[in-house]
DNA sequence: ACAAGATATATCGACTCCGAGGTAGAATAC
DNA sequence: GTATTCTACCTCGGAGTCGATATATCTTGT
């Protein structure tokens, strides 16, 4: 997905998008060569991007990639109806918002949006007793869990707010699109 | 790291095991059975953990798992000398969180908290322009990656904010500790 | 009486991903 | 001059993970 996604932005060749992969999902997890390059291939045998060979503005000559009209295409059905990883794991989730706009359509979009904020409302139940019993932050006895559970608790409740505001302005845009 | 560190708390079945490690790490990430029972394998011939079948309190019987004092230190290991990716990496980050308290010595906990701490400290430059300049926030045409910035801001600020105090607060416990 | 569903453990093939290694050209440092 | 570093691409083996499949027990509903 962030190869389509940045490949739709520009053309780039596969050091360039090796680096933007890095920096995005990021240095949080840098993607290696061995993953990197087999999948430019795959992507390619797939004809979701087309490569050309150019003379290296710095050293060894490039293969600049450009994305195809059924590559767009498959980026938009991986972005219109995303796996669950995608919308629980926070990682793949930051990933996809980060190229989310390619789907155009604001109405889409909100879904998309949706999906998340309802993965968010569901409380966290991290720890648990013997028994099975849920332990609420207050009784937990290690201070990093407590500090855990805080920090996921205030971080969860900003990303609702930013995805509340930002689904009301997209229905507004989509509402207002029809009605015109 | 996480089978070894709940075991750590009190001992555990299998399946006892992967509904605790999937509500961790978790909902977000929930592991497979056929990653679960191979890798308690592992670590039971590594002597790790040890093995009791007793009868199910349910259904079938359980494999009622213990930790040995060689997995005890294995864990330890992992927790004061964690690989990059357990920095890095939220979801990974998060499950060593659950698990520092193991590690008992304030000083190294509090070790471990600054790498943290000076990962969140390099300001993220997550997009760029053609030619490779980063893109500042509101420089930016998709709301998405705009807010995907602004939440990343955010949500960093209130762990490093948490961060600073716990590591205070170890240091001084470290300093008392030891002027006694 | 019987089906369905939760509990509980285990294996196997397929797939993904990484790390290590290899090739090479150009720029920079010493 | 030559060593190092950065750019740029690629492959292979191994490790890890998943999904499907299998087995078996006990409870609950019909």
């Amino acid at each position: 997905m962030a190869i389509l996604g940045f490949l739709r932005d520009f053309p780039l060749h596969g050091y360039d998008l090796k680096n933007r992969v890095a920096s995005l999902a990021g240095h949080v997890r840098p993607v290696a060569d061995g993953t990197l390059y087999p999948t430019i291939k795959k992507l390619e045998d797939a004809e979701c991007l087309t490569r050309r060979t150019a003379p290296g503005s710095v050293a060894a000559p490039r293969h600049m990639l450009e994305i195809t009209q059924s590559g767009t295409d498959q980026l938009r059905r991986w972005l219109r109806d995303p796996e669950a990883g995608f919308i629980t794991d926070d990682n793949k989730w930051y990933v996809l918002l980060a190229f989310l706009h390619h789907l155009e359509n604001p109405r889409e979009q909100a879904l998309v949006l949706a999906r998340r904020r309802e993965f968010l409302d569901q409380p966290a139940q991290l720890f648990f007793d013997e028994q099975g019993v849920p332990i609420p932050p207050e009784r937990l006895d290690s201070p990093f869990r407590k500090g855990l559970m805080q920090i996921h608790r205030s971080t969860n409740l900003t990303e609702i707010d930013w995805l509340d505001r930002q689904i009301g302005e997209l229905n507004r845009r989509a509402g207002f699109t029809a009605s015109r």
